[in-house]
DNA sequence: AAAAGATGGTTTCATATGTAACTAATATTG
DNA sequence: CAATATTAGTTACATATGAAACCATCTTTT
């Protein structure tokens, strides 16, 4: 059990936000192969395209705030992925300044190509918990979310 | 229990490397502005600077591995807390690439300011778990950390 | 001990990202 | 129903970041 060497000081290998970061951007890293090298998506395109997926007709707002990408970023990602033609915009017939995005047939057989990807490196991931400790972890990071973040709900 | 609405998706809200980025984020944020907007160091800085104040007369390589961060970034980030005053270099001895890196004592100090308040944050957040749940999330980690990067160790 | 290779660290350049300003449309107020 | 404020989304600009080239030194090979 090494202490500090020095005294009064922070072990930053100890430290949970320094730990969370490593750790999320380490599987990020990973997970970001599959989509990046494969298909050519970066991780915000990939996020905007998942909950397209989930959400055909979704606004770009919406799509911030399942994702918690600002609008920018949001507006980037689509515009890439409109480019690439996995993404159809249609105004919306209520209020012009919003447009409803849905998924083209590309952009559909590329999402159905990464998300068994995605989902079992996730998988790979997660085998080295046992299913109770799977859920514990969810528990937990749930919490700390709450604590993290008592204003907006992060998920 | 919601499920997804369109059969053969990904549920974004539920995929353990969204959440874990989520969260990180969330938390480096906050930490972030102890630092920053106080002592206008960024994050990186503020890590080069905790593993010097662990380890004086660590060299630029060295803070990049206990930290994750690459050379350019160890680079810019001690050139800047140089630049600040917050850190000296000395020449090594043995070998005139490297130089060996200390707080000098205006970087002390502000690292002992900044210590208590980042400790004080982290134990902020993590009081809504309890001990036992600390400890089990810290292991947690662990392992998936082991299971993300088998290769180099993390921490 | 010269040549070739590896290592520590910085600089350059191209791209990514965030903030603020902006346009267009809708909602609110008097 | 005009004036004002708000919202959806994009564009512009300034800064952050990463990959590769680079320089200096050290190590290894022959």
């Amino acid at each position: 059990m090494p202490d500090s060497p020095v005294p009064g000081s922070l072990r930053l290998s100890t430290f949970l936000p320094f730990r969370l970061s490593v750790l999320s951007n380490a599987i990020s890293q990973r997970i970001a192969e599959l989509y990046d090298r494969e298909f050519g998506l970066s991780i915000w395109q990939w996020r905007a395209m998942a909950v397209t997926a989930d959400t055909p007709g979704i606004s770009a707002t919406e799509i911030g705030q399942r994702t918690q990408m600002d609008k920018v970023a949001v507006s980037r990602a689509v515009a890439g992925l409109i480019e690439m033609g996995y993404l159809e915009r249609r105004p919306s017939t209520d209020d012009a300044r919003r447009s409803l995005l849905f998924l083209t047939k590309a952009g559909r057989e590329v999402y159905d190509l990464i998300v068994p990807l995605a989902l079992s490196e996730e998988a790979r991931l997660v085998s080295a918990l046992s299913e109770r400790e799977q859920a514990e972890l969810a528990r937990l990071m749930g919490k700390l979310a709450g604590a993290a973040s008592p204003e907006r709900e992060l998920w």
